[in-house]
DNA sequence: GCATTAACCACAG
DNA sequence: CTGTGGTTAATGC
């Protein structure tokens, strides 16, 4: 499983990577990289999906939920020491971890390498930026139904999907209360927009989540 | 004032 | 872990 970035090595680089990284499998729940600890790697989920995370002022802050292939840890890995959020398997996962020495060392011979990195950083940082407006601007509902569309659009390309997340993470997501989300869920489901059975959900009427989700 | 929004608490599956 | 109901505080019209 390559990555837009490692498209752009040679092979002599790509045995570089592979010879000094190690694979590691986590379980859903269990922390990949964890807030306040050191690090000496770049991680690279390989399968599965992951919550990036940190402790708050008051509580529990998710920040992204993302899927593979991406690099984790990226932010923090650069110029700190210690890890600066955490990221936990959200289903079963494969991390591939990358020493911080030869990772930095493509990153000064390959220019084209380097670039799609930063590609990538910068279309995850325009994209939070779109979050923290909406975070800032919208009420729950739109909140959640930006949720699901994300969820749907980008996650899974599905209009019926698991929700990986519990209805407190769903919170800590959007940053609300895990009753507010339970409340949302439910009004949606009584006015046939979607459906759940448990963590199962089906989206019924697209549009209206899509109108929920832009008057927010 | 009155309505709306959403948090916090409590309790039951 | 979830869903719901009651209560309360803040804000808007």
């Amino acid at each position: 499983m390559k990555s837009c970035a490692t498209h752009h090595l040679t092979d002599e680089e790509l045995n570089l990577l592979e010879n000094n990284s190690v694979t590691v499998l986590f379980k859903k729940g269990e922390p990949i990289i964890k807030q306040n600890a050191l690090s000496l790697n770049v991680a690279y989920l390989r399968c599965g999906m992951a919550k990036i995370h940190l402790q708050g002022p008051t509580r529990e802050k998710i920040l992204r939920v993302v899927k593979a292939p991406t690099f984790l840890g990226l932010p923090t890995s650069f110029g700190e020491k210690i890890n600066q959020f955490s990221v936990s398997a959200i289903n079963n996962a494969e991390v591939c971890f990358i020493d911080l020495s030869t990772f930095r060392n493509l990153i000064f011979s390959n220019g084209k390498f380097a670039y799609e990195l930063i590609l990538e950083l910068c279309r995850n940082e325009l994209n939070d930026y779109f979050r923290y407006a909406s975070l800032a601007q919208k009420q729950i509902p739109g909140l959640v139904a930006e949720t699901l569309l994300c969820f749907s659009e980008k996650l899974f390309n599905k209009t019926d999907f698991t929700m990986p997340l519990t209805r407190s993470e769903m919170g800590d997501l959007i940053g609300t209360s895990r009753e507010s989300v339970s409340r949302v869920l439910s009004e949606m489901t009584q006015d046939k927009i979607i459906k759940f059975d448990s963590n199962q959900i089906s989206i019924l009427n697209i549009e209206a989540l899509k109108k929920i989700s832009e008057k927010g």
